[in-house]
DNA sequence: CTCGTGACTCCCG
DNA sequence: TCGGGAGCCACGA
């Protein structure tokens, strides 16, 4: 393993159950540094492709796709909304009904 | 091996 | 109300 960090982020992402989502701070607080949201980004991006995490259940503070148009974004909140998640007029998700609960886990 | 970059977030003036 | 700086550190070139 690289690191505790990434293995623990690389677990918790792919713990995230399809119709919730988590954000890259609350991921980064679970695995040790609630200052590394950057990594846990980074991590997602290059791991995804290797490893098959569910990225697209990771958005931002605010619940919004970080993605730029055109840059990914279409295709993430694609595959959010075939899972059950829903936008509001302002493209951003409820954090309040669908945050994962890891708390919980 | 070194260096720049970045799917973020919080804090302070 | 809003902008800017700092902290974190994995990854690819």
């Amino acid at each position: 393993m690289a690191s505790e960090f990434t293995d623990r982020v690389r677990t918790i992402i792919s713990r995230i159950p399809a119709g919730k989502i988590a954000t890259y701070g609350l991921v980064a607080e679970i695995a040790g540094n609630h200052l590394a949201a950057r990594q846990v980004a980074r991590i997602l991006h290059s791991s995804s492709r290797k490893y098959q995490l569910p990225w697209h259940r990771v958005v931002n503070r605010m619940g919004r796709i970080s993605l730029g148009r055109g840059a990914g974004y279409e295709f993430q909140k694609s595959l959010l909304e075939e899972e059950g998640v829903k936008f509001d007029s302002y493209d951003q998700i409820d954090l309040d009904r669908y945050l994962w609960l890891a708390e919980l886990d």
